[in-house]
DNA sequence: AGCTCGCCGTGACACCTGTCATCGAGCCAC
DNA sequence: GTGGCTCGATGACAGGTGTCACGGCGAGCT
């Protein structure tokens, strides 16, 4: 019997997942939780051997939650699920710990095997998203141009970022300008947008 | 036994959803469908009497195919559960003819009551997001504003937007300048902001 | 017929943005 | 220490953006 716990922060669909599993035999669902600060106390608490983390969660996100299990209980090992297949997500989510990679498009047949195999020691990864995430290489940005993306993201002016990390306008300006050019974008909108798509963010 | 359809364009999403009603006794899942221009069709065929819609497929969203739904068999109720709870959706859902409307925040247990519901001929809707739907009124924007808008959405710059849609420059920015006085924001991409979590768009 | 309203266009103006050249401070390698 | 690197900052400039005033067209209503 192997010993699950579930972190996503859609309750309908964390508790369809709980049912989806719990018709399998061997596995068995003995803790759900809604937000990646939860994660670590409930798979302690509950003796879980593999962790389900939904990636977007209040809290902690699931990568940086896959790296707090590996810090505090390293005979736990994560399987992250996750809607979006960024390359880069896939990159964090090993260099955090993480065991495997699934998105939500697989059919839920196969869901039950990656919990298997990520049990049994294996590594499970989408192989187009292992791919990409190859030739796509770590991210380029630095720390700065990778934070003001992310304040970016929703088309702020630059004079709002600008207040927000109390910096210049024009440093701003440029730091933007560098990860446009990075990203191959001409706005500083798309740099951001392109960013998270591959999972710099 | 009610006989359902399921309509989510993920997979695992769907198979867990498939799971989770099928351990209600007086439920089945009679067909799950990716796409929404999959849903009548599959609905005809399998004579389901609920229909559980998603509302970011490809093909047609989930709205539409509420009403595709009421026009080509009116016998066939619709609840949509969706991941994001705007005002404007309800709205637009109700009108389409969807019975019910449940986000995926919900607990999973009342799901199955609230199929039941729906199949009794009673409206099932999140009681925050009626309320919500009733002060917001419906959207402000004429068509072109909101088809502009959503080009605007990843930030394009105005000759981008104004080259796809056959306009001048001028007239582009001034559509989305009456845009930005109607959402009450200082930018193009921040009305597309707002107009989206509005369901607006 | 007048009237309103949505839609398309032009021109002008103040302001914001992206790019470039340039500079200084800190840090690491040789 | 010198050279090379990144980060932060400034200033200047061309081009993009939001706003306003104005005009014209067609559809629908009184």
């Amino acid at each position: 019997m192997i010993r699950l716990l579930l972190a996503d922060d859609q309750a309908l669909v964390r508790g369809a997942l709980a049912a989806l599993l719990d018709l399998e035999s061997d596995l068995e669902v003995v803790a759900q939780v809604g937000r990646g600060d939860e994660v670590v106390e409930a798979a302690r608490a509950s003796g879980a051997e593999v962790c389900l983390l939904d990636i977007e969660m209040p809290g902690l996100n699931g990568i940086d939650a896959a790296a707090a299990l590996r810090r505090e209980l390293p005979g736990t090992r994560s399987l992250i699920v996750t809607t979006f297949g960024r390359p880069g997500y896939v990159r964090r989510a090993i260099e955090a710990g993480a065991s495997g990679f699934v998105v939500k498009d697989t059919p839920s047949r196969q869901l039950a095997d990656a919990v298997r195999r990520v049990h049994a020691g294996l590594r499970v990864i989408d192989p187009d998203l292992a791919a990409e995430s190859l030739i796509d290489g770590p991210s380029p940005l630095t720390g700065r141009e990778r934070e003001l993306l992310t304040y970016a993201l929703d088309g702020s002016p630059v004079a709002t970022i600008a207040a927000r990390v109390h910096l210049s306008e024009g440093t701003v300006r440029n730091h933007l300008s560098a990860a446009i050019g990075k990203t191959g974008a001409t706005t500083r909108s798309e740099a951001a947008r392109i960013a998270q798509d591959r999972g710099w963010l």
